[in-house]
DNA sequence: CACACACCCTGTTTGC
DNA sequence: TGCAAACAGGGTGTGT
């Protein structure tokens, strides 16, 4: 369930859910679903038993829980979740039958909940989870999205789920964010913040994407400049600022870069007021329910259908083992 | 360093 | 109907 919105459905489903939960039971059902932990399956099941999760929290596809575990460590920690290409969390009760293809399982002990269930399933397993240790953000900001006001009111903000610090906007009397809220993950350090933070710079992007040599579609779907991006979401950005996915960065204006990025947070933050894009019953919150974004895509997948702009039919091209589609008259590759 | 590409996997859909 | 090929929304490691 991989792009920013689909991980931030997961992450909000979760969050009121986890904090606070005690893990009583881990169990390991495919090795390869722990490919990002570093040391044995044991060893992830052992450290996290008797620990408790403090939150849920996000930045671009990657999703964690800042954890303490039942002894005390050098460095705190957190259980990291990427969802790959097809990887959900399904929050479950105990008693549960096994989802066909889950490969962990996490028992907890939610203050909110009692016993439930979070069942990792991954069809490809391309995601995976992992007990990892947490670095300080090197500018003080918080890490990712805890939760907060991404949707909504403030007020709606106000009466929040635990963590709810974690991204709210500094001010005099804002409690200080939790301990957990300034630490990242070690394998999450390098991913770039994504559009929706608070501490995206965004002009500061601009000016590094325009240092690319590459196709501007290269450059969005690159986590280390900017995260959250995949190939839906590329697709109806470069649709809506009328860019082709193959334009230049260099060629690209400093306006047109603006624009492109501004686009970016539309079109997220309209796919995530919808619950994310489905195509099937793999891309699901964690109650199993799909997302109606695909109604709204303009480009993607949308080959053969007319532009809702122009009417020109939309069409799809080869690109880096995938697909790029879009309007071959509305976005052509400009020289200047 | 920045970039392009191969690779990691399995289940479902499509086409012969 | 059966089978093979094509396809799928990801990140990472390696080579240039």
């Amino acid at each position: 369930m991989p792009e920013l919105p689909e991980v931030e459905v997961v992450r909000a489903g979760l969050a009121p859910v986890v904090a606070g939960s005690v893990v009583t039971g881990v169990t390991v059902l495919d090795e390869r679903s722990l490919k990002r932990h570093r040391g044995p399956s044991v060893d992830f099941v052992d450290r996290l038993v008797g620990g408790t999760l403090d939150s849920a929290v996000r930045r671009g596809k990657f999703l964690w829980f800042p954890f303490e575990p039942a002894e005390r460590h050098d460095h705190p920690l957190a259980l990291v979740a990427h969802l790959g290409m097809s990887g959900q969390v399904l929050l479950r009760s105990s008693d549960h039958p096994a989802d066909r293809l889950m490969r962990i399982r996490l028992d907890v002990d939610s203050p909110s909940l009692g016993r439930v269930r979070l069942a990792f399933v991954d069809q490809r397993i391309f995601g995976s989870m992992a007990l990892d240790e947490t670095v300080p953000t090197p500018d003080g900001r918080p890490a990712g999205y805890a939760g907060t006001h991404l949707l909504g009111s403030p007020e709606a903000a106000a009466e929040g789920e635990a963590g709810a610090a974690a991204a709210a906007a500094p001010s005099a009397s804002a409690p200080a964010a939790p301990a957990w809220a300034l630490r990242v993950p070690q394998q999450v350090a390098h991913i770039a913040r994504d559009p929706l933070d608070p501490a995206f710079d965004e002009s500061a992007v601009v000016t590094r994407l325009l240092a690319r040599r590459t196709g501007v579609k290269r450059a969005l779907l690159d986590q280390g400049l900017l995260s959250g991006v995949g190939n839906i979401y590329a697709d109806e950005s470069l649709w809506a600022a009328r860019v082709h996915p193959e334009q230049p960065t260099e060629a690209l204006s400093r306006a047109r870069a603006r624009l492109l990025l501004s686009e970016v947070r539309a079109v997220l933050l309209k796919a995530l007021g919808e619950g994310g894009t489905s195509f099937d019953a793999q891309y699901v919150n964690v109650n199993g329910q799909s997302g109606y974004f695909s109604h709204s895509l303009a480009a993607y997948g949308q080959q053969g259908r007319p532009c809702p702009r122009c009417g020109t039919a939309i069409v799809r091209e080869a690109f880096m083992n995938r697909s790029s589609h879009l309007c071959p008259r509305c976005q052509r590759v400009r020289t200047a």
